[in-house]
DNA sequence: AATATAATAT
DNA sequence: AATATTATAT
C-alpha cells in the first residue's frame, strides 16, 4: 500500500534499542509513595512523567477549612488519632500521557511485539520513573481499542474521514508500525528482525517540544502561567501524520545491568536522560498541572 | 475524553 | 499470588 511506510518503517526499526540497551536506563524508582507523599517532586531534576496534579479535597473532617492558598498542600495531620503514614492514603496525581511517553510506549510494544506486550513489561522498558504497572495497563487498554478501530476503518469500508480524528490526538502523534494492524502471529515469534531496505533519512533537528498544552484558567489569580515557548507537538491540525520522528535516548551506561528498584532515600538521583525541565501551571478547573517538559530528542 | 480504579480472569 | 484484561468510575 504505502511505500512511505516502509521507510519510515525501517528507519524506525533501525533506532530500535536492543533491550539491553534500553533497560539501563531510569528507573529510578525514589519509592514514589513516598516522594508524592511527602509532595518531594524532587526540587532539583527527577525526571518523571508529566502529572496533573489532582485535587484533594478531604471529603470528611476538618470542618476549619484549610485554605491551602499557594501551591503546597501540606499534610495535615492532626486531629487527634491521625499523624501517620500518608503516603498510604494520598493519591498520586493523574499521568498525563505526552506524545513523547507515548512514542516510548509505542517503542516499547513494537519490540516486545504484540504478543508480549504486557503492561509490565512495556512499563520497564519503558523505564520512566513514576510510571507504574497501571498507569501503563490503563494507556495499553485504551491504545488496543485504538489499533481496533483503526484495523476495522482500513479494512471497511471507505472511510470519508482521511485521517484520524482529533479524537485520537495522542494515538496519532505516533506512527503505529505495521504489524501492530494485522495482529495474529502466533507462530514466529521473531518479526522482521530488520528491513535492509535502506531508504532516504528524513531528519529534523528538534530540540525541545512542549509536553502539555494547559488551558488558561480565570481562576487563582495567583498562579501566572508564563508560557513560554509552548507550542503544540502531535496535533495532526493540518496534517494527518506528525512525522516519524526517529530518535533514541543515548544510554551510556556502565555495563552494571542491576536495575532492581533500590530506594536511596537521601541519595542524589542521576538523571540519563536528556534534560528535562518542569513547569507547573493551572488548568481552567483548577487542577494544578504539573507538567514535564522533555528537552531532547525524544 | 483521558486516566484511574475496581472487578475479573488467567 | 501476581499480573493481565475488562469493566466501570472520576
Amino acid at each position: 500500500m504505502r511505500e512511505d511506510e516502509s521507510n519510515w518503517f525501517s528507519k524506525w526499526e533501525e533506532q530500535l534499542p536492543s533491550p539491553e540497551d534500553l533497560m539501563p536506563l531510569t528507573q529510578t524508582l525514589i519509592t514514589p509513595d513516598l516522594a508524592i507523599a511527602f509532595d518531594i517532586r524532587s526540587p532539583h531534576n527527577l525526571h518523571s512523567p508529566s502529572l496533573q496534579h489532582h485535587q484533594q479535597p478531604p471529603p470528611i473532617s476538618t470542618p476549619s477549612s484549610q485554605p491551602n492558598s499557594g501551591e503546597f498542600d501540606s499534610p495535615e495531620l492532626g486531629g487527634g488519632g491521625a499523624g501517620d503514614e500518608p503516603a498510604r492514603t494520598l493519591k498520586r496525581p493523574r499521568l498525563v500521557w505526552t506524545p513523547q511517553l507515548h512514542k516510548r510506549f509505542v517503542d516499547a510494544v513494537a519490540h516486545l511485539g504484540i504478543k508480549n506486550a504486557v503492561p509490565k513489561t512495556i512499563m520497564q522498558l519503558m523505564s520512566v520513573d513514576g510510571l507504574t504497572r497501571e498507569n501503563v495497563a490503563s494507556h495499553l487498554q485504551k491504545y488496543r481499542l485504538y489499533l481496533k478501530r483503526m484495523q476495522g476503518l482500513s479494512s471497511g469500508s471507505g472511510n470519508g474521514s482521511g485521517g484520524d480524528p482529533a479524537t485520537d490526538h495522542l494515538f496519532a502523534s505516533s506512527p503505529v508500525p505495521a504489524h501492530f494492524l494485522h495482529q495474529g502471529r502466533p507462530n514466529s515469534d521473531h518479526y522482521l528482525p530488520y528491513v535492509p531496505v535502506a531508504a532516504l533519512q528524513q531528519q529534523h533537528h528538534h530540540q525541545q517540544m512542549a509536553a502539555a498544552a494547559v488551558v488558561a484558567g480565570h481562576h487563582h489569580p495567583q498562579l501566572q502561567p508564563r508560557y513560554g515557548q509552548i507550542g503544540h507537538f502531535g496535533s495532526p491540525r493540518n496534517g494527518q501524520f506528525e512525522h516519524p520522528f526517529l530518535n533514541r535516548q543515548s544510554h551510556s551506561h556502565s555495563h552494571s545491568h542491576s536495575q532492581q528498584p533500590i530506594h536511596r532515600v537521601g541519595t542524589p538521583i542521576h538523571n540519563s536522560v536528556p534534560s528535562s525541565y518542569v513547569d507547573d501551571l493551572e488548568s481552567a478547573n483548577g487542577r494544578k498541572v504539573l507538567t514535564l517538559f522533555p528537552t531532547g530528542d525524544d
